[in-house]
DNA sequence: TTGACACATTCCCATATGGGTATATGTTTG
DNA sequence: CAAACATATACCCATATGGGAATGTGTCAA
């Protein structure tokens, strides 16, 4: 098997560095293709395709605007991510308080090397 | 250019939901290769593989407990998904505020179409 | 030292990717 | 209607993926 499609969830969506950027653009309010085209740098293709992912996962939807389309976010997928990444908060905080006591435990030691006169 | 490696960051990293069980389970602790294989039931040298990419971006730690190796997490490269994905946070909120009147609309559409009689 | 054990690495392969470029679809204007 | 504009799709390609299977590396026991 392969990687997982990128449309597989918001998980895979969003792991792409330029989708972050569109959603960021979007959070704005709506934009149509062009404007984002112009804020990303990207070329017009890349981004139609970079939008077809998002909508495919439900991240943006569209609305037609004569002929432009309208996209605007659609953050609800992102709350599954949040979910599971919000499980790791406190022991990303217990990672600092440890590498607090590692810290300490060094500033010790350098004490102690110090007395001795060094290594 | 191919899809971003997923040792470029925490997002391709957590992408892979094979990994994230790996970090789920070691969310309780310590533990060896073997323990996630049969936790995961999944060949050894793939979860190798994947607790390779895990250390490469900083997800996991390692120590060597003799001829065993004892994983552990270390959440602190999930902090900035979690920052950039707090930031949707209102807006999804928003969103489901919104449905709200969406459905609102609806009960009083419904509740004229009663009163006139049906469709 | 040999064998058993635990884990890492290598090789093979079907697959989807994301960018580039060209083209199709659809809408507005003249 | 044709031309211009806005967007979507199709195609080509180098690349990394994740699983399967085989093998390498290092550690413990007899």
């Amino acid at each position: 098997m392969a990687r997982a499609a990128t449309t597989t969830d918001a998980f895979n969506a969003v792991a792409e560095p330029r989708r972050r950027e569109i959603l960021d653009a979007l959070a704005g309010g709506e934009l149509a293709v062009g404007d984002l085209t112009e804020l990303l740098g990207l070329a017009q293709p890349q981004v139609s395709k970079h939008l077809r992912v998002l909508r495919e996962v439900g991240l943006v939807d569209v609305r037609d605007d004569g002929r432009r389309r309208l996209y605007r976010v659609n953050a609800a997928p992102l709350r599954e991510v949040h979910a599971w990444v919000g499980r790791y908060e406190r022991l990303w905080n217990e990672r600092f308080d440890l590498m607090d006591d590692v810290l300490d435990e060094l500033t010790e030691t350098e004490a102690e090397t110090e007395t001795r006169g060094g290594d």
